[in-house]
RNA sequence: GCGGAAGUGGCGGAAUUGGCAGACGCGCCAGCCUUAGGAGCUGGUGGCCGAAAGGCCGUAGGGGUUCGAGUCCCUUCUUCCGCACCA
């Protein structure tokens, strides 16, 4: 009897799978496509156990899918431009090309090692110039359609990368990759992406995304969108030495509580502050203080526990409601980067407000009173208010509720000319570019008489050149490349300068699953009829972390793309499964933590099926899961067990033709037979729904072992098992391990005397509910809804018949003991209670 | 502080709609086989009481709904995640 050799068995199949083409496909109308996707790595290093799970789930997906005939696209590919690639490239004198080819490589063979169901014909690479030329493609458009435009603004620079940071890559106040580093602000200028016209649709669209979406990471994109309605009134300033014509403009989502306002706040680095200290010639005065409130730390949690501070400024500005003059301060909890950067001060209804006018003895006038209980005193007013209720003490809008109150003020004052109703959000544009060389050129000129000028289309790409000095002193790479920089001006022929600057790599990931559908197009980046028969992707697969970042800017893309008439749906990803880390001694595998268990070690010691079968089966897939030798040594013994099953019955089953056992009738069926077909069939039933509603692998692989359990105590079979029905059983238990561990389900297969067509397209079993049916049941016995016996009856008794059964059996009868009974409640083929009070 | 998810044996985790809690695996215990076992096989394994039959307790704590609750409701606690002066 041959023993499972694993690496044997995996490089077998796994040359037949290439030999056949078996996971190529290509549009075909007449099917029904389906798009499976995990996320792309960046290919540092080797590849983890923490990949390793990530496309194992996929790669499930994709072979039960396709067992159930669908025509499946799944396909590979490489985020190959970035950051370590150029660090490594600074410490040990590696080119960032030969870095990244080598460990592209590497992660390759480990897929391909781990029999992953790739369609490689599709495989990209975003570090090369076919493909990043239409990142350049992309972003002309986007600069033709005022999408891509240059401004200069405070940015997060991250000292580590030495380059800039957009919003969403700023975690805590740190840079996302330097947890530790905080992001410092910086003055520069820059391209930036204008999402914000999309900021809108992209709340709108997640409505269709409810279904197939986290709730969680839904939720974790629309408070990033964060869209917040209110209005912006314009407060004059009161200028008693001349009228310079100074206004304050203040966003507000409660105007309603305007007339209880005892102040205008301005953020610390509003342009007013300076202004006016500089008309009253007090900026020496104020200097010092002003300067402290601005020096804000960047650590969102002290940000968040900071103690308010403010200056009084010594000017006032009118109230536009009720010609009130109040104090204009400055304050350290008023943002410059959100709304207007000046609020209104309104102490009884804002908790900050509260804070705020408590702290400095300004005065909370109660203009909002509760609906039902008590009204709120001056005295009893120890927090504010901050619900909707009623107004009062609010001149002519006394007595409305806060809603009607909000809608009529604004109504009022747009019509009076000071305010306007607005909706603003907290999404900001997304700088794209970064001082770095591993990355996509951004493809303008500068030219000294045309200004910024686009790179035609016909001269894309723009070819990032080779340089061996890299420095990381933060001036961009390539501006030290004068063959580089210096060009002629397409326009006019005159002296111009490239852009220097390199785009954020998360542009390249934003439509590389699009680019899979079409992956060597060079006329196009790809053709919209093709995407219209692969895209959207129907199920993605990735890591939380991705929630904010990568997911919103793709469905930015996804927008951006439909806009160009490129692709014809709203949203890229159907449904989104983001699955559990990988831990090790409790914390993420990481090569920084050095707590990795590469890929292809685990596969070389205990075979790459053991591998997935214990990804799969210690934990369910949305879970976090912690690495355990142990753990995967059960894992590799069920394997081995049933590989010698299979082995042991190798003669009984070549008696049987292939595909018999469906015939067999259940009547002329031994008790071995019976159990046995109850068995499987009843394992098919709940596997089929773990694959298809739930994805719970590891509920699905204990039930196959349970079937491999039964199939041992009914051992032996060439005793009252037919071949056929043998054969029955075991090809059900094959084509069910077939999306897990497919290698060993080819093996098996074969051996069971299947040659002519490999598991990857076989189709998966039809469960049949008369051979998974029971005859006898279990039925509970309760007393007063406590279990108390069990009795064998047949199944399908009717409830009276059932209870009739029960109360006939003498050990009920003497639990029973006579007693009245006042109720019964019978759930058939499952439970009967006795109530007896 | 706000929002969300979760809490089940020694461990990972099952329990589809309110109907047998602890499937399956790991670990552990006992036995078989073996020159040997870090291999294989058999059996046992939530706690307490009991020789046994059986009984009692048990899904973070408390309360509730129900014939019946791990599952539904209220409440407290703990852990994890997200947001964090967003006006």
């Amino acid at each position: 009897m041959a023993e499972y050799d694993p690496q044997a068995i995996e490089r077998k199949w796994q040359a037949r799978w290439d030999a056949d083409r078996a996971f190529e496909a290509d549009p075909d109308p007449s099917k029904l496509k389906y798009y499976v996707l995990e996320m792309l790595p960046y290919p540092s290093g080797t590849m983890h156990m923490g990949h390793m799970r990530n496309y194992t789930i996929g790669d499930v997906i994709a072979r039960y899918r396709r067992m159930q005939g669908f025509h499946v696209i799944h396909p590979m590919g490489w985020d190959a431009f970035g950051l370590p690639a150029e660090n490594a490239a600074i410490q040990r004198g590696i080119h960032p090309r030969e870095w990244t080819n080598t460990n592209i490589e590497s992660f390759k063979r480990v897929c391909r090692r781990f029999g992953f169901s790739y369609d490689w014909r599709r495989e990209i690479s975003t570090c090369e110039p076919e493909y990043y030329r239409w990142n350049q493609w992309f972003f002309l458009r986007m600069l033709e359609r005022g999408i891509a435009y240059r401004k200069r603004s405070r940015v997060n620079w991250c000292p580590k990368c030495q380059t800039v940071l957009a919003n969403e890559q700023v975690v805590n106040g740190c840079c996302w990759r330097h947890e530790d580093t905080p992001v410092e602000a910086k003055e520069i200028e820059q391209w930036f992406l204008r999402i914000t016209q999309y900021a809108d649709e992209l709340l709108e669209t997640l409505d269709q995304l409810e279904d197939g979406w986290p709730e969680r990471v839904l939720t974790m994109q629309r408070n990033w969108i964060g869209k917040s309605r209110g209005t912006r009134i314009r407060f004059t300033v009161d200028d008693p030495r001349g009228n310079r014509g100074e206004f304050i403009e203040v966003f507000t989502t409660r105007i309603d509580t305007i007339y209880g306002a005892s102040a205008v706040i301005l953020a610390p680095n509003h342009p007013l502050v300076e202004k006016l200290l500089g008309y009253a010639g007090t900026k020496s005065l104020y200097w010092t203080r002003l300067l402290r409130l601005r020096q804000a730390s960047v650590k969102t949690e002290d940000i968040a526990t900071a103690e308010k501070e403010g200056i009084d400024l010594g000017w006032h500005a009118i109230n536009p409601f009720n010609g009130e003059k109040i104090p204009i301060w400055v304050g350290n909890f008023v943002l410059m980067e959100y709304g207007t950067g000046a609020v209104m001060c309104v102490p009884a209804h804002d908790e900050r407000d509260f804070e705020f006018a408590t702290k400095y003895g300004l005065a909370k006038p109660i203009v909002v009173q509760p609906d039902e209980d008590k009204p709120l005193t001056p005295e009893s007013l120890d927090a504010a208010f901050t619900e909707y209720g009623k107004s009062v003490n609010s001149g002519p809008y006394s007595g409305l509720p806060s809603e009607r109150a909000i809608e009529k003020m604004t109504a009022d004052a747009e019509a009076r000319g000071f305010a306007k109703g607005e909706i603003i959000f907290r999404l900001k544009d997304w700088g794209i570019s970064r001082q770095r060389y591993w990355g996509t050129p951004i493809p303008v000129l500068f030219c000294e008489k045309c200004g910024v000028v686009a790179v035609p289309d016909k001269d894309l790409p723009v070819v990032l050149p080779t340089i061996t000095k890299f420095s990381g002193t933060g001036q961009s790479p390539l501006a030290s490349v004068p063959e580089f920089v210096n060009v002629k001006c397409p326009k006019c022929g005159g002296a111009a300068r490239r852009e220097t600057d390199t785009m954020d790599t998360f542009i390249d990931s934003s439509w590389y699953f699009y680019r899979y559908a079409d992956a060597h197009n060079d006329k196009a980046p790809f053709d919209p009829a093709i995407v219209r028969y692969w895209l959207p992707v129907d199920q993605y697969i990735g890591g939380i972390v991705h929630a904010i970042l990568h997911l919103l800017y793709t469905r930015f893309f996804c927008k951006v793309m439909r806009d160009l008439g490129l692709v014809n749906h709203d949203e890229p990803v159907k449904r989104l499964f983001t699955q559990g880390l990988v831990l090790k001694g409790g914390t993420a595998m990481s090569k920084s933590k050095g707590n990795v268990v590469g890929a292809e070690d685990m596969a070389q010691k205990y075979g790459c099926d053991t591998g997935r079968l214990y990804t799969l089966f210690a934990a369910p897939p949305e879970k976090d899961l912690e690495w355990s030798e142990q753990a995967i040594e059960g894992c590799a013994r069920f394997l081995q067990r049933v590989h010698r099953l299979v082995s042991r019955h190798a003669d009984l089953l070549s008696k049987a033709p292939a595909g018999s056992g469906l015939g067999v009738s259940l009547d002329s069926a031994t008790p071995k037979e019976k159990a046995l077909l109850r068995k499987a069939h009843q394992v098919l039933r709940r596997v089929t729904n773990d694959f298809e509603s739930r994805w719970h692998f590891n509920s699905a692989t204990a039930l196959l072992m349970e079937l491999v359990n039964e199939i041992q105590t009914q051992e032996p079979l060439e005793e009252g098992v037919r071949p056929e029905v043998a054969r029955e059983i075991f090809e059900l238990l094959t084509l069910m391990l077939a999306p897990m561990v497919p290698h060993l389900a080819e093996e098996l297969w074969e051996m069971m005397g299947r040659t002519q067509q490999t598991l990857a397209h076989s189709r998966w079993p039809q469960f049949v509910p008369q051979l998974a049916a029971e005859d006898q049941v279990e039925v509970v016995v309760q007393v007063n809804g406590r279990v108390k016996r069990r009795i064998q009856v047949e199944a399908g008794l009717g409830e009276a018949e059932l209870v009739e059964r029960v109360l006939s059996e003498p050990k009920i009868m003497k639990l029973l003991d006579g007693q009245r009974i006042f109720k019964r409640i019978v759930v058939p083929d499952k439970l009967v209670n006795v109530v007896l009070r």
